[in-house]
DNA sequence: AATGAATGAGAGTTCATTCAT
DNA sequence: AATGAATGAACTCTCATTCAT
């Protein structure tokens, strides 16, 4: 076999892999942990149940495939550029954008916070995520102050958390789809001083 | 039968099944609705699988049951007394405290949250009870800025809601537990220029 | 409900346990625990696969269950009344009239007994039975050596156990069937002193 | 291909064949037929699943060799020579020898045994190895009662069966392991009048 | 000669629900 | 009002076997 064809085989492989994982977070989306069936993920994707068990030991990898899938799509938000003060706000905007566009993930990630306080393995990586966020969140805060893009007095830790905590519960079903979002959204950009009006 | 004995009756059958609801709600605390079996329920009351069905036909009931428990329990601290900004402050912090004294709360509202998205007749409660807490707060935020208790510039409708998010937000595993959810707290309490400090 | 109809009741469930228990017998006599499904034990007792797990959690405590019973039908043989050289004569035949009488029994015994090399469980029950047999046997030739039934030479731990190994031998498919079996037992016989001709 | 690369290419796929085979015996030695993987065999020889169907088409295929194998192992032990009486006590040592130094053969015969009731293949090549085995002895017995080895009233064909079904529980579990194996043996060695103390 | 990927059939086990008592 | 017994339908996971490469 040549290595073309071998670097084909394991994409093709990672293909499948990926066609899975995609299947099991549409199914969480729809129907919760609660309604998460491997043979429904394997009709979709259109493969026997145990070809889901070649790719997958148990259901609980394949969650693990989920759970890392919706983390790389979630922080692939959190790549800024600009001044702290627009950076902060594309940030809130793109947030917001993410959770109008894709309410899946929104409902994949709530699932996924409820099942961390049951799932030690889940909760690591929850914690990192959250760790890794409200720092970077603190330190663009910090360098808006520091630059003269947002007020003195801003405590960066405090605002860092409550930004998140509110950028959070935008994946809550209550906030997520009606215009309420958009409506806190913009209350939080008031107080910071950024996003005009 | 006489009617006294007939109340009691009424009364004994209606103890049962608030404890069978309060086993189900236990249950969900501890494994979500994934982790919901009605042997479970039934064991942790001591009575038999059919006994419970005796009382809730279908799991569906029971999930109802719980669901009436659970916003009782919640609205329960809406009520407020005092002028609006120590009424607000008061809110605050006793949702703060509420999901501090028992995270079981949180955790099943956050279940029963994801699952509104899924079951139109918890849809319709939560919206409800949202409905109901937004536009109380938002008369206590107009009533604060009438009588000067409250900045004059304040949007009572998008704080409202930015309230509402960052309380909501508590129930989240990521906020719960950690410090974080009194520094949130405190942050918008500083914004709203209530609480002091 | 009266006592009668609850020890009806009672009797009434330990029936079908004896009936399932009965029912994996025969399928591990027909095909080996190789060939046990717990569905076809259900089916021969017409009843569903979950009852079966009502009366037996797992498929192990069933195989218990079959253990327990190969076990007393066996031990039941060991009932010995008469001078010693008749109860052994005795003892001798009626094991070999269960085997060829009952070749089943002899088939799940050394399924059981082959188990019991990888199953503490089943080890421990076995080696029990055998230390109950093997002294019982020693004490009926010491008596009868005492008694003058039998040769006053005879070591009676060390025949005890020959006498048990050939025994058990009958149990193996080569010698159960065959007439070979009886021929085996004569000249144990003969050697013993006891049995004629 | 020239006929030195022929041969070995055949060997070298012979060599496979007999490591697969071998990788089976102790698989059956440590789980049973009950526990006996494809997966697991082809494992421990190191290659994928689909060269051991390459090998053997099918699982009974495998067991064939494996039969064959264990039968071979076995006959090797049955070539005696010296006296009657030497050769007969030399066997008998040396199948305790065979079980003791290798108790997996034991097991592995012992499962071989029970399956024969239910594979008619199996049954032949049992039959056909116990009657070689039956008529060795008793021409071993015959002999040494002619060359006066042996005691004159020695009925040949029984006392080989005895023989033989001594020997063959030899591989019984309770049995094999403990020290009761060889008291078995010297006991049958006194009767038959060889070996001495 | 060897492999990765795939599969059909079936394994033991679970669960909400029912029903006679 | 309460129970033991029973069940249909499903669930996750397994295994011998196949096939294109």
């Amino acid at each position: 076999m040549s290595l073309a064809s071998a670097r084909e085989e394991t994409s093709r492989s990672e293909k499948r892999r990926q066609e899975l994982v995609a299947a099991a977070f549409d199914q969480i989306a729809e129907h919760g942990f609660e309604g998460l069936r491997t043979r429904d993920v394997a009709d979709a994707v259109g493969v026997n149940i145990a070809t889901l068990h070649y790719y997958f030991p148990t259901k609980e990898a394949l969650i693990g495939g989920v759970l890392e899938h919706a983390m790389a799509r979630f922080r692939s938000t959190l790549a800024p550029h600009g001044s702290p003060s627009t950076q902060l706000l594309n940030h809130l905007r793109s947030v917001r954008k993410l959770m109008a566009d894709e309410p899946e993930l929104g409902i994949v990630m709530g699932e996924l916070a409820l099942r961390s306080a049951r799932d030690r393995s889940i909760e690591k990586i929850f914690n990192q995520t959250r760790d890794a966020w409200q720092s970077a969140m603190k330190g663009l805060l910090r360098r808006g102050v520091r630059e003269g893009n947002l007020r003195e007095e801003l405590d960066s830790d405090a605002v860092a958390t409550l930004v998140i905590a509110v950028l959070t519960s935008l994946t809550i079903p209550p906030l997520r789809d009606s215009p309420r979002g958009d409506q806190a959204l913009r209350q939080l950009e008031r107080w910071l001083g950024i996003g005009g009006r």
